[in-house]
RNA sequence: GCCCUUGUAGCUCAGUGGAUAGAGCAACAGUUUCCUAAACUGUAGGUCGGCGGUUCGAGUCUGCCCGAGGGCACCA
């Protein structure tokens, strides 16, 4: 709506003769009685024009000319806030705009043209998902799917290392469990990966292979198998929550030679040390990141010659750049948040525009069954593994609780609470609200032979006029604006607010109003109205990537 | 010790420097001759962790203190 008011506002400045930098703000006020929009504009601009804000906004009043049956009325309030009215007519008008849309509406043309990439989930192979990763999987795949809604070219990345010394455990990992299945008695390092599903892949090969890879050393064969065993247990758990990607980046091509002959890494310390913030000493490089005001400098190439993590992660990066995206959104947990600002300052010092580049760190899980509290453990038990949540609550509960509080908030999920068919489980109450429009329109179907796709009756929605209507209509005005706002926060919890809020509006509606009891033009609005909420509330879950079932 | 995130109603959480701090759930009291009551309406519930500072105005910005989670490797 910002769209809306702001030109006009914009106009009604000029007329009165203020001129200023401030950007003009509208918000929706939480109370209806201070309008259905507002502005602060007089209260940011009195203190530039010496007046009394309340003085300023009167004297802005006159100016502000919307077009016919837009604006009901408009009023100063309090300290100087101008409140907005819209018009019934306005707003039912709009309604007819979310049925002639259809699928797309609330989708924009903010990214047309431009290309995005978002990184997500990027998990190494070396175990199943956890459920802390899922968080910023659906994270990232709401962001992938806000960015589409407003044109942008999308391309979902998985980055992935399958070399180094983590693979090299796994590999021992897997091949100590499978000498214990060939009878040898031997100690399990606790550096080494604990979980139960390193034996169930043993066991396997085992199953396969008998014990003639007793006398073996060859680790590879071990560390491949496995790889390719949590790989594919990865890409499968993924797939339950309808999470995929397009692109999966393998690390280890930062350290191949390209066409020109050099290794990315090598290229990165090169352009580094061209300008000044490369150092040698105790054995390694270092990236000068005391320069740069930090307490110590960052190891790039150990004193093995081979790279750290960092030198890889710069260098990937600037494939991002050279790949030439317009936006660059990277989702990671917080326990890689010390990890960007080093690859930011690199990508800065080698002349990239960071500006492009957004950072949805999303903060951990805890789950709670039977009211306890359970921490996150990696290492022994599976209850922290991703399939068995998914296997508990389904898949939709799983997406939804996972982004409907905010990425920041160190998220509790409550096992017991996503598996309850009720009010109080948000998954249900969404859900419901979306069945119980099919029902209805179903009934509509066969007793008035109402077809939702026939656009000729639309005009009857402005005969539409009482409170519930009103608000449920104005609701689905907002649609639009609040994908703009999730996208622009990174920030899915909005649209899911949103949508509570909405089947709160239909339910309300649905109490108080009789529709196929009304008379005929007034049911047919009512049946249009609901058929308007049904698909916005379609639209919302396919961002989200939530199920729109038909019937419970 | 340092860095990041966080602390708002009994619980889970919104809150973009602005109006009397909001929502959902739980609690309590109501609503079905009627399209899904798997729902709706109403009531009650607060020292915004604490103490200062910035300004016309602070839950929001800032300083310190306290609590919670995470991170501080020549691991990724």
């Amino acid at each position: 709506m910002l769209e809306f008011f702001s030109p006009v506002i914009q106009k009604a400045l000029l007329a009165a003769g203020i001129t200023t930098e401030k950007a003009i703000q509208i918000e929706q006020p939480s109370d209806k009685k201070f309008g259905d929009f507002s502005t602060n504009i007089a209260l940011l601009c009195a203190k530039e024009c010496r007046k009394n804000p309340r003085e300023l906004a009167q004297a802005l009043v006159p100016y502000l000319l919307f077009p016919p049956d837009t604006v009901a009325s408009i009023e100063v309030a309090g300290a100087g806030f101008i409140n907005f009215y819209l018009s019934p007519l306005f707003i039912m008008r709009s309604v007819e705009q979310v049925l002639f849309d259809g699928d797309h509406y609330g989708k924009g043309v903010l990214g047309i043209g431009k290309s995005a990439i978002v990184e997500y989930v990027s998990a190494n192979p070396t175990g199943p998902l956890t459920i802390g990763r899922g968080r910023g999987g659906v994270l990232g795949d709401c962001i992938a799917n806000l960015l589409e809604t407003q044109g942008y070219k999308v391309t979902r990345e998985y980055y992935f290392n399958n070399a180094g010394r983590q693979m090299q455990i796994l590999g021992e990992s897997v091949r100590l469990r499978y000498l214990e299945l060939c009878k040898q008695v031997l100690e399990f390092p606790t550096t080494h990966y604990q979980g139960e599903y390193i034996r169930d892949i043993a066991e396997t090969i085992y199953a396969q292979y008998g014990e003639t890879l007793e006398k073996s050393d060859e680790l590879s064969f071990f560390k491949t198998s496995a790889e390719t065993s949590l790989f594919n247990s990865i890409r499968q758990t993924l797939q339950r929550l309808g999470i995929r990607h397009d692109t999966f980046f393998n690390e280890h091509t930062l350290y191949l030679a390209d066409e020109s002959g050099m290794a990315a890494n090598q290229r990165v310390i090169d352009a580094l040390h061209e300008k000044g913030f490369i150092d040698n000493y105790d054995g390694a490089t270092w990236f000068r990141t005391t320069k740069l005001g930090q307490e110590k400098d960052k190891v790039l190439l150990k004193s093995s010659g081979e790279p750290s993590y960092r030198l890889p992660d710069i260098a990937y990066h600037i494939t991002k750049f050279e790949r030439r995206f317009d936006m660059i959104v990277n989702v990671f947990g917080a326990d890689h948040i010390d990890e960007y600002p080093d690859v930011l300052e690199a990508l800065n010092i080698l002349g990239y525009d960071t500006a492009r580049i957004k950072i949805a760190i999303n903060q951990f899980v805890t789950t709670t069954v039977d009211g306890k509290t359970l921490k996150m453990s990696t290492r022994k038990g599976n209850a922290d593994l991703l399939d068995d949540l998914i296997d508990d609550v389904g898949v939709d509960a799983t997406r939804l609780f996972f982004i409907m509080r905010g990425k920041d908030s160190h998220l509790n999920f409550d096992v017991e609470l996503a598996k309850k068919q009720s009010k109080e489980n948000p998954v249900f109450y969404l859900h419901y609200a979306h069945a119980r429009i099919c029902s209805l329109l179903r009934l509509a179907l066969q007793e008035r032979a109402f077809d939702p796709h026939n656009s000729v009756h639309h005009h009857l929605l402005r005969k539409l006029s009482s409170p519930s209507e009103i608000q449920l209509g104005f609701a689905l005005l907002d649609y639009p604006d609040v994908v703009k706002t999730s996208l622009r926060l990174l920030e899915p919890q909005k649209m899911v607010e949103y949508l509570h809020s909405l089947a709160e509006l239909f339910h309300r509606f649905y109490q108080e109003c009789p529709i196929l009891k009304a008379e005929t033009d007034i049911c047919t609005a009512r049946l249009l109205l609901s058929v308007a909420t049904r698909q916005v509330l379609r639209n919302g879950f396919s961002i989200l990537g939530v199920s729109a079932p038909e019937s419970m």
